[in-house]
DNA sequence: TTTTATGTTTAGTAAATTAGTCGGGTTTTT
DNA sequence: AAAAACCCGACTAATTTACTAAACATAAAA
């Protein structure tokens, strides 16, 4: 029920990015030392985020990474189920795909797993990029 | 954001035992070949059952394990904890623990970590082995 | 009392995943 | 041209996971 270095990593670069948006791209070696991240490992997980469209990029000298859309428009659970694939507790009950397991049906345990994987999303898809910088309180 | 197998197949054979709850002892060869666990595996994840006090052993011909305590006293965030350890979907935020991390008091994310994990815990502390078995449908 | 059915425990291991590193690119600005 | 930046594929070390092996301990039944 952990999530991965990758998966906190991007989160927090993320935010990153949105405390710098209205001042242009950053470069990738600054948000790196700022975070204490390996600046390659960085490039990695951010060419995953630029694929899927939640941040863009500009080459050359004074070039960087931008959020490709507002802060309130980009969504926690949006950058996790980038990095980390679909969010569900067990894959019997991935996002998405209906009747994966062959014990649907007589399985006592599913109830449980799709109830936590709803409130997790609930929780991940709630929560903007901008409500992460804009309050240090999150209050719930 | 998962749990591992390890944990499913806890669950899985704790809510076996919780059908057999009022039968008596039932052997680990038993539950492993009708939930298509591997039996020596699923004697250690047994082993720390009991050795968190969920379970009880009984020895010798005719024993096998049963629940340590009624069905709707275990929840299934007790069994999640002894298996996976303390909930939380980062180290920061540890059940417990309070200051891990040496960046608390300025960390953006830290919050929406907490409210993750306590959404999560909500749930799993909330479903007892007796909600699985006498209900098909976990309403929510 | 012998046999058999069970649980107890430690150690080892193969596969998969994670968390990176390395080393070269290409593109754009200065 | 040079510097600053992103782009990308391959490789690797460390860790975790999911078991397997093997011997041992105990209790009930025959
Ligand atoms: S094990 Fe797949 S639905 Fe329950
Ligand atoms: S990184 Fe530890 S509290 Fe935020």
């Amino acid at each position: 029920m952990k999530l991965s270095a990758k998966g906190q990593y991007g989160v927090r670069a993320m935010v990153v990015l949105a405390l710098n948006y209205r001042a242009g791209p950053m470069p990738i070696k600054e948000i790196a030392a700022r975070e204490n991240i390996s600046s390659q490992y960085l490039e990695q997980i951010f060419l995953e985020l630029r694929r899927a469209d939640l941040i863009s990029s500009v080459r050359g000298a004074r070039g960087g990474y931008i959020l490709a859309r507002d802060p309130q428009e980009i969504k926690i659970g949006d950058i996790v189920r980038v990095l980390e694939g679909p969010i569900a507790p067990v894959d019997c009950v991935l996002e998405g795909s209906e009747e994966v397991c062959e014990r649907t049906g007589d399985c006592l345990t599913r109830g449980v797993w799709e109830k936590l994987r709803d409130r997790i999303t609930e929780v991940l898809d709630d929560i903007s990029l901008e409500d992460m910088i804009s309050t240090r309180k999150v209050s719930g």
